[in-house]
DNA sequence: CAGGAAATCTTACCAGCGTCAAGATTATAT
DNA sequence: ATATAATCTTGACGCTGGTAAGATTTCCTG
């Protein structure tokens, strides 16, 4: 969580001035976006000068990275507390629901985890805390929540193939794709269009149509694509 | 297009400034994308200082937003040009794979188009181009695109409902968040993961079996999601 | 065809950004 | 206790977008 508990303010040494930056950077970005981040803002923040964080972050990247790091362990967070559920075809569902809400909820976070804006370069581990548990933080968290889906797909289609011989990783990059490309539209404003209600409303109804479609087609054992009706 | 023909380059006044910028400007972004774009550096390619650019946008804003216009023009184009194929079935897979062809061969212009980076409010016609033609640009392409993929969601659907019961703008909701989720999921470097092969062609597989799945559950009529077989 | 108004471009400056170098201050280890 | 390392500050650099004032050209009106 990367808690920043002994601030020791006023102090020559703050103490733990990099915990400190990733806790301010990451309220700052759930606040003003990932775009108004800056380095000298967070630093003002925390109460130290401008320059003060390149002795914890070489580069303006490596605080994005270590940023993306915290983030992707709470959005991991997120999709693991649905993990729980039995039946996997309803996890699935539940999963794609945790996953847009978080995106919705958190939009600098998911920004930050998921867009560009970081030479994709997952660090290594640096700080080793403590008693023997091996924190393989970031890294970790990005192929965990990948083999969350792969392996919950693999149980709904229960080694069948999908709607029009879809195979497992076809149906997770669909189901993958399709939760992100919602969640990315809507926090984009790309559906902000002839919404006659609630756009919220609207989207939400929408996006379960669009996980009820994808569960029927799971649960569908493989079809060929029957020739056009007329 | 905004073509920039007459340059009149070393004289004091430029002649056509305005769409040189444009283009050059779009040209910068398909070489080093949208980040890498600058003001000073448009106006140094262009040749002319880095503050003469304020005459013809009041804001790099107004910028991007003139170069999103433009880019959305060229993106609708790809798109419809695929939209003579008869069935209207066989035309939504192909719109789908020249949408995401498009985000693959241009990414700078479709992030552009398509990400935040510009408060989204489209301008105003600004140049009654000439003879009648009233060259409404980028608002109506961007509805234009939308309106493409509903009416063709709407002719495959052919009234009836599709799998899971998905109406026509569920379908069609599924059908533009797949197909820009995998786009950007791509283009972020998100599938770079275990790729036993060529990661180019691993996606392309993947994303067929996408288009064949959402294609089956077009072309099957509603139908709930069967108890799970266990 | 003049001559003033408007458009266009240049020059010069501002604050803010990330980054680096050098010095001040504190912690740590020998 | 003293040297070494870690940490933070100060000050500077070049870059960015934006603005103001002046130079140059075009255009429109009388």
């Amino acid at each position: 969580m990367a808690t920043s508990q002994p601030k020791k303010r006023g102090s020559y040494h703050h103490g733990n001035l990099r915990d400190a930056l990733i806790d301010t950077a990451f309220a700052m970005i759930e606040e003003d976006g990932v775009e108004a981040l800056t380095i000298r803002r967070i630093a003002e923040r925390v109460g130290v000068t401008h320059a003060a964080p390149a002795h914890h972050f070489a580069d303006k990247n490596e605080l994005m990275l270590a940023l993306a790091t915290e983030g992707f362990n709470r959005f991991s967070a997120a999709l693991a507390s649905v993990m729980h559920i039995a039946d996997p075809l309803a996890r699935l569902s539940e999963m794609g629901r945790a996953y847009v809400r978080f995106a919705l909820d958190h939009p600098g976070a998911y920004r930050l985890i998921m867009g560009p804006a970081l030479s994709r370069i997952q660090m290594p581990v640096q700080q080793p805390t403590g008693v023997g548990v091996s924190e393989d933080r970031g890294q970790a968290a990005s192929e965990g929540t990948r083999e969350m889906l792969e392996t919950t797909v693999a149980e709904a289609m229960a080694g069948r193939r999908a709607l029009g011989g879809a195979s497992v990783s076809g149906v997770a990059f669909l189901a993958w794709s399709a939760m992100h490309g919602a969640a990315m539209l809507s926090l984009d404003g790309m559906m902000d269009c002839e919404p006659s209600g609630d756009p919220a409303e609207e989207f939400q109804q929408k996006l379960e149509e669009v996980i009820s479609f994808i569960e029927a087609g799971i649960a569908l054992s493989a079809s060929e694509v029957p020739p056009p009706s007329t």
